[in-house]
Order: C-alpha cells, then structure tokens, then sequence
RNA sequence: GCCCCCAUCGUCUAGUGGACCAGGACGCAGGCCUUUCAAGCCUGUAACGAGGGUUCGAUUCCCUCUGGGGGCGCCA
C-alpha cells in the first residue's frame, strides 16, 4: 500500500497570487483531491525581510478566489508545523550542524563583493562560475583568524564533484546533470536565514511531501537540492515539473504583460470558475476534445503524465470566450449577484437600494451578451438611467425621412398608451401592427423604438426590454425621443 | 558564455511508424437564423522549424543544425 499523496504549494509571500503560481497551486490540488491525498500551503518567507502579514493574505486571498481550499498547512491545521518558514529557523539550524559536523558543508567568509569580481573574471573568460572553494582550503591558521575576528560568514554545502546527478520526472523522464556543473550553493545566509534551496529540501522531508510538483523554472534546483537532500539522508520526493506559462514573446510570463495576478482577473470581472478551467488547460489537456470544466470535473480528468513539456503562451482570448461560456450557464440570480459589486462600483445601482426583481429582469435580458463582469454596468446603465439620450440620427428609420419617422413614433406612442395590457406578447402585437399598417418592415420600425427607449442601437431583444423596462419608463422616453426628433 | 529543457495552425492543443492530403477549441473570415447586438448553427482560414539518417513507410525513432525557454544570487 503506497503511502498517502502529500503536495504543497509554497508561494512566496508578494502580496498578489501570480497566475503562474495560480496553476501550480491548482495542478497540486488536483492532484491531491484525486488521490484523496493531502494538499498543504507552506509560505516560503525565508527572506523575513520582505514578507508581512497582509502579503501573505494577498496570496492567500488568490487561493480562496479560486476555491484552491488546502487540508493543511498555513491558517489550517496540521502536525508538521510550523507552516511559515521563517518560524522554523530551529529546524534548519539543527540540519546545517548536523551538515557541517559530517563534512558536507562549510563556512565560508568571502564577501559578495569579492565574489562579485570573481563571477564577472569567468564571465569575461567564457566560462562558467563555480565557487572556487577558496574557503574549503583554507590552511588551519587561517581558518582560526577567520573565526577570532568575528567575520561574518555564510555556509557552504559542499557539492559533489564526481558523477553525476540524476532523477526521474514524472513529466519529463529521465534527467541527469554532471556533479562537476554543481556549484557550492550557500545554504545559510550570514544572517543565520536559510536560502530557499535547503529550506525547501528539510521542509519537504519533514512535511513528508511525496510529490514535488512545481515550475520547470524549478528544474536545475531539483538537481542542487537532490544532493543536500541525499546528505541528510532523506527519503526522496517525486518530481514532476510543469512546463512555465510565457507573455506573447514567448519569455517567462512576467510583469511585463498586463495583468499576471490572480487578483487582476477578479477585478476584471472574470469569474473564478473560467480562470480555473482555463489554467487547467495551460499545459494538459484531457486527451479527448472536452474543453469546459468545472473544479470537480478537472480533479476526475486530471492526470500528471498528461501534462505537456512545452512552454504556453499565457493568451486571453480564450479565458475571454470561457468567461462567457460561464456567465451563460449560471442563474439569474447568481449572475446578479456577482455584478452587483460592479455595478455599484460604476455607480450603475446603490446595492442597498436596488430593486433586486427589477435589475434580475435586467440581468437576464443582458445575460447572454456579457463576457465579463465588468461589461455589466455599460449593458445595464440605461435600466437605470434617469434618462436616456438618444441620437437623433438613430431616430430616422432606416429608408425613412425624419418626417415619416417622427409621425410614426408619435403613433407607437398613442397606440402603447391605449395598451390595457403591459407585456411580451402585447407589445409585439402592438407594435408588429404598426409596421403592417405603415408598410414598413419591422426592422425599420424597431430601431428607432430602441434608440429611443435605450439611448443605443445593440440592446437585447425590444420586446422582452419595454416590458422590463415598464410602461412608465418606456412611454416617457419615447415622447423624449419624439421631443428631440422634432427639434 | 556555460549547463539543462523544449519544438504541430496566430494561440491552447490531439496525435506515440501506415487509419493524417494532420483532428478539436479560441481567434479571424463568410453564411444561416434574426427586430439590433449577442447566442446558436454551418462553412472556410491556418501548422508538423531545417537537413540528414533508420524504415517498405515518418509529425511520430536517432543525429546535427536552427530557433525558443529556463538556470547560472547571501531571490524564491
């Protein structure tokens, strides 16, 4: 019996959910939901200095939005804690001594500056940097005025020179990298902080990860942690490395195009289902021609070795149309009350005042028409607008004169105020009437009732919106519109 | 520069030696439907980076090249 899956997603703490690291989270999830494994969120802030509480809940907000909910780890309970790394400096210490007291590691007093000469020296030569182990072979006297003068010193793993190192991962095979490419990686920092190479290989031990599943930006450090983690005689996780998402130029998708965070999305009126179902698709697919997913569907379908190598352009279109694949499959209700925030944020509606039946009408009329949440307040404003101002060139049907148009306006208007019924089917009648008895066709005659009534010439179906809109409102903007017609 | 990885339509991808004059989706173009806009439906557009092998036969296997990416920090 194979022991249970455990993952992690380990962001660091920046404030904002990178959509990067949104994926990795969500391949991570997936496969711990199908595994019935165990999905945990460490929060690697070895780098105290930059992280604070409200940047960890940017993150952590990122995960929430997505409904990524993990079964241990950060704000949730667990055995193997603690989940911020730097709260754990106890840990890494002990493993440093114990490195240092078995000779795979050392101490070293170069300063930055003096390695700084030495990388651009090798760089100027054309070869590779490789920390010249200055420290290693420093003669005992040396060593001992080193460690009476109180210079500040980081430590040193010391790497492997023969062979060479080698892992399977689950997504790429088989990978192997010479021992004699490996650099002497500092491990503790002067400060005493670990760096993120050794803290994430004890974290990973200690947290009994199973499967490291993370960014091929990640994939040379697989081959530096491997001997720390061999040195400390831990069990080794697997592998798997997903390929990175990229901007348009095909490099590491950065801050360079446009939105990259989570929170970005959210604000732009994408919904946290689309964006899910999209990042699923950045780098695996189901292998047959299914294409819209919701979370549980993705944890059923989901499969590590059908995760592709190659790099994905990050690319909107298509999480733009999934948007609308969404909006369109949702209730009413629902799709109301997601718009709400942005109307209110437009000033479209005061949330605690709206008529919720009313703007429901609205929403349905504009359902299918909205790609994003944030399209809703321009779809919506002239439900809600006082008054409505249309072009008066829109007025003039089309192959009419503004004279014929003008009369026949005033006489849709009489004929909707005789109505003794409000609704669909009489409207229909009423006004399918009118065009009969003009000899005009009823394309002619609706659009200038359109733009009367809504100020534009792309609205939903006439009908359906008079009768939400409502006697009231629509006869008033129709006068108006007659008022301006015959100015 | 050095090491590693990758390579099918503009983009996301299917494809694991013959069923491929390469399939799906988004996008784009055209059409249908239609009271506008959408939605829906239909049609079209468009790709195996190059050169060598291996093989009766290569998108699929191997090599070289080219191109792209990642890494090369006391960042993660």
């Amino acid at each position: 019996m194979a022991s249970p899956v455990r993952v992690r997603i380990a962001p660091s703490p920046t404030g904002n959910l990178h959509v990067g690291n949104a994926r990795t989270a969500l391949y991570n999830y997936l496969f711990a939901r199908q595994t019935d494994g165990v999905f945990i969120l460490r929060i690697d802030d070895t780098d105290a200095k930059r992280s604070s509480d409200e940047d960890i809940d940017g993150v952590i907000r990122g995960f929430r939005w997505l409904g990524l909910d993990w079964d241990e780890g950060y704000a949730a309970d667990g055995d193997y804690g603690p989940y911020r790394q730097s709260e754990r400096q106890d840990l890494y210490r002990s493993h440093m001594e114990k490195l240092l007291a078995e000779g795979h590691a050392y101490r070293c007093w170069c300063t930055p500056e003096e390695l700084d000469v030495l990388r651009k020296q090798a760089q100027r030569e054309r070869r590779p940097f490789r920390y010249p182990q200055t420290c290693l072979n420093l003669s005992a006297a040396e060593r001992s005025a080193h460690e009476r003068s109180g210079d500040p010193f980081v430590i040193r793993f010391l790497s492997p020179r023969e062979g060479s190192v080698d892992f399977v991962d689950l997504v790429r095979g088989d990978l192997s990298v010479e021992a004699a490419e490996l650099d002497d990686l500092v491990i503790v920092r002067t400060d005493g902080t670990p760096t993120y190479n050794f803290a994430s290989v004890i974290d990973d031990s200690l947290m009994k990860i199973t499967h490291v599943i993370r960014g091929a930006d990640h994939l040379y450090n697989t081959h530096r942690q491997l001997p720390i983690a061999q040195a400390l005689g831990f069990d080794l996780p697997a592998f798997a490395h997903l390929p990175l998402l990229t901007n348009p130029d095909r490099t590491k998708l950065g801050k360079r195009s446009g939105a990259v965070f989570v929170g970005d999305y959210a604000a732009q009126g994408y919904l946290p289902e689309a964006v899910v179902n999209f990042l699923a698709l950045l780098g695996w697919n189901p292998g047959d021609t299914q294409e819209i997913f919701s979370l549980d569907e993705l944890v059923e379908a989901f499969s590590l070795d059908r995760v592709n190598r190659a790099n994905a352009v990050f690319e909107l279109q298509k999480l733009f149309w999934l948007n609308g694949v969404y909006i369109r499959s949702m209730s009413v209700a629902d799709l109301t009350d997601r718009s709400i925030p942005f109307l209110a944020d437009a000033g479209t509606v005061d949330p605690d005042q709206v008529d919720l039946d009313y703007l429901r009408g609205a929403v349905a009329l504009e359902q299918e028409r909205l790609k994003t949440l944030t399209e809703a307040p321009a779809a919506l404003d002239f439900f809600f607008d006082a008054e409505v101002t249309p072009d008066p060139k829109h007025l003039v049907a089309k192959k009419q004169t503004p004279e014929a148009s003008l009369r026949a306006l005033e006489l849709v208007l009489t004929r909707l105020q005789a109505m003794p019924a409000w609704n669909h089917d009489s409207i229909e009648t009423c006004l399918r009437g009118i065009a009969a008895e003009l000899g005009w066709k009823a394309g002619q005659l609706f659009m200038p009732i359109r733009v009367a009534i809504t100020g534009k010439t792309a609205t939903p179906p006439l009908f359906e919106t008079m009768e939400v809109l409502g006697s009231t409102r629509t006869l008033a903007r129709v006068k108006s519109a007659i008022e301006v017609l015959a100015a």
